[in-house]
DNA sequence: AATGAATGAGGCTTCATTCAT
DNA sequence: GATGAATGAAGCCTCATTCAT
C-alpha cells in the first residue's frame, strides 16, 4: 500500500523494523521527563540516531506519536468501562473496578504520570479528551448520584486517591508493592465507607 | 534604568501602576486556560492592547510574570508551614493544617489548578520547585514516619484528596460550599483514621 | 497598539521605517522572476539583509506579503469596475474601459505578469480569487450576453488580447510605446467589430 | 537495473505496463488541478494506491513525469512547425496554421491549460523551454517582420487569442463546438486584417 | 510608561529522492 | 514491477527577548 502509520494489525509481520516501537519508547521517556511541548522531534530523532524525517515515515504528526502510545492506557480503560457497565452497581463491583484500575495504572505508570503532569497540554489533544471522558465514565460507575454529596465525594476520592498515590508515595519509605497495596486499600475503604454512610447517614 | 520589576513596596503610592496588575490577571487567565507554554507573550499583550515590549517594562521574563503571580499561593503556604512547625504533632494540629490548606487552595483556585495542570512545565521553574518543596514539608507534618505504611498513605492521601476534589467535583451535582465542606470532611476523616489505625493496627 | 501589518492609513507617518516597502519591492521582484512558490522567505530576507523573523514583523504570512502587493492592481481594478457600472453600455464606454484597463496593466506590469504566470498558485489565494472575479466583472461589462456568440467572443478577446500583448510583443521589434498603442488599437477594433457584427450579422 | 523509463518503443509489447500510463493520467489531473509544485509525488502515489518508490521505477524524476506527458503537445507542435516551414508565407498558410493549432490545442486542452497556468514553474523546465520556443517559431511564421507594428501585433494576437479563448469562454454561454468555432474565426479574421492593413496601410 | 523594529533559535512538517530487497 | 525505510534539504512560522527612542 504505501506508508504504514497504522497500528500493526493482529500479530504483525515478522521483523518489519522495530523503529516504530523504538520511537514510541524514546518519545514516552522524553515526554515523561520533560513534558510534551518541551520535547522536540529533533530530540527524539537524535536519541534514536535517525533523522526527523524518519519519524514522519512512521507517524503523521507529533500528536500521532503520543496517540499511538496512549493506546496502551486507553484500551484497558475502555475494556474496564465496558466490563463495569455490564455489572450490578454493587459495592463488590465498585471495589473490583478499583482493583482493576489499580492494575491498569501501575501497568502504564510512566504514561499515566505523563498525562497527569501535562494535562493542560493534553487537554485539547485527542488523547486528553479520551482520558477525561474515561475518567468521567468511571466516576459515574463508582458513585451513586442519588447518594448524599459527602458519599459521592468519598467515592470519587477513592478513584483519585490512587492517582495521588502514584506521586505522593515517593516521599514515603517502604517496599513498592506494599505501598501499592496500601494505596489500593485506602481506596477500597473509601468506597466502602461511602456505601455505609448512605445507609447509616 | 529605574524600571520597577520589584515587588511593590508595601502600600507605597496606591496607584503605582495598574498595568502590572492587569498583566498578572490576564496572564493567569490565559495560563490557566491554555497552559503556560502555549500562552505567548504576544497573546497576553494583545489581550491588554499593549506591545510585548511593555510587558518587559514590568517583568524581566515570562517566568517572572508567573513567579509574581504564584506568590499569592506561595506566601500563605510558607505561613502555614511556619505555623505548623511550631505546633505539637497532634491530630488536632493535623486537622487544622487541612482546614487552613483548604482555605488556601480555594482562595487561589485558578492558580492552583494551573499548577496542577502544568506540572511538567512548572517543574523546572522556581515556582514549581517551591510548590513541590512546600508540599513535601506539608507531607512531613501530616504523616508520622514511624507509623505503618498504610497509615502514612492515609495521611498523605488526606492532603491530596483535596486537590482531587477541586477537579473531580465538577461532575458531582450540588452546592459548591457543600461540596467544599464534604471534601474537607473526607480529608479530616482520613487523618483521623490514620491515627486510629496506628493505635489499633 | 502593537505590530503594524495593516496598510498605512491615510498619509502615513513620516519615516516609519521603509522596511515594509522594501520587502514588498524585493518580494515582487523575486516572485516575478522565479514564481511565488519557488521564492522562499529566506531568499527575500537575505536580499534585504534582515532576518526572516523581520518579515513576520511586517506581514502575517507569506501570502500576506503578496496580498499587500496585489492591492496596487486590485484597487484600480475595483475603481474601473465601479466607474464602468455607472456608465451606459455603449461602444464608447467599452472602448474607454479598454483604454483605462491598458493604463492599469502597464502601470503594474510586473505584478500583472506575475499573476498571469502563477495562476495555478494564485488561484486559491485571495489575490487570485479577487483577480478572477474582477476579470469576470469586466467581461460582463464589455460583452453583450444577448449578442451572438461570435460577437461575445470578439469582445472578450479584446480584453485578453491586451494580456497576450504584454508577453508576446517581446518578439516584435519596435518602440515600446508604439507597441503598446498598437495593442490597444487591436483591442479597440475588436470591440468595435463585435458591435458591428451584431448589427449587420 | 534494466528498468524502463524510455519512451515505449513503438508498438512493442502491447501491455508493456499500464501503470506508466496511469501515472501519467493521474499526474496530469493533479498537476492541472493544483499546479505542478503543489502536487507531490506522495499524492500521485496515493491516488494510484502504489508507493512513491513505484513512481521512480517508471520515471527518473518528477520533471520526467511531466516531460513524458508534455510530449502529447510537443510532438504535434513540432510537426506543425515543420509543415509550416515548408509552405509559402501566404495568408492561406497562416490561416491553415491557425486551424491546425486550434486542433492541437483542443486535443490537449488540459495539458495546455496546465502549461498556461504554471508558466512560472515550467519556465525553467525543459517542457517550458520547448513550449516557448515553439510559440516563438509559430510567431515568426505567422507575422511578417517587415510589416508595420500594428500588423505584426494583430498577427500575433491571432495566435494568442486562441489561448485566451480557452479560459475565457467559460463565462460565455453556448455550445462548446460553436464557441470553439467562434474563437477560431476571430483568429482567422485577425490574420486576414493584418494582411490587409499591410496592403492598404 | 511604553513603542517600533528586529533578532536568533528553534519548532513542526513536507518534499523529492535513494536503495536494498 | 514494486515496497519499506530512510535521508537531507528546505519550507513557513512562532517565540522570548532586546534596545534605541
Amino acid at each position: 500500500m504505501g506508508t504504514p502509520q497504522q497500528e500493526p494489525q493482529s500479530q504483525a509481520q515478522p521483523r518489519r523494523s522495530d523503529t516504530r516501537r523504538r520511537i514510541q519508547q524514546v518519545a514516552l521517556e522524553l515526554f515523561a521527563e520533560q513534558g510534551y511541548e518541551k520535547t522536540s522531534l529533533r530530540e527524539i530523532a537524535e536519541r534514536l540516531d535517525v533523522t526527523k524525517a524518519a519519524l514522519y515515515y512512521h507517524f503523521k504528526t507529533k500528536e500521532d506519536i503520543l496517540s499511538s502510545i496512549a493506546e496502551d492506557l486507553a484500551r484497558p480503560m475502555r475494556e474496564l468501562i465496558a466490563w463495569a457497565e455490564g455489572q450490578p452497581h454493587s459495592l463488590a463491583t465498585k471495589q473490583e473496578i478499583l482493583r482493576r484500575y489499580s492494575d491498569i495504572l501501575w501497568g502504564s505508570v510512566d504514561l499515566f504520570r505523563f498525562i497527569q503532569e501535562n494535562q493542560a497540554t493534553v487537554r485539547e489533544l485527542t488523547v486528553g479528551e479520551n482520558f477525561r471522558s474515561s475518567m468521567k465514565a468511571l466516576g459515574e460507575l463508582i458513585k451513586d448520584p442519588s447518594a448524599p454529596i459527602a458519599a459521592q465525594v468519598r467515592s470519587v476520592t477513592a478513584l483519585f486517591s490512587m492517582h495521588a498515590g502514584m506521586f505522593v508515595t515517593q516521599n514515603v519509605e517502604g517496599d513498592p508493592e506494599e505501598k501499592r497495596a496500601a494505596i489500593l486499600e485506602v481506596a477500597l475503604d473509601l468506597v466502602a465507607q461511602a456505601e455505609t454512610s448512605v445507609l447509616t447517614g
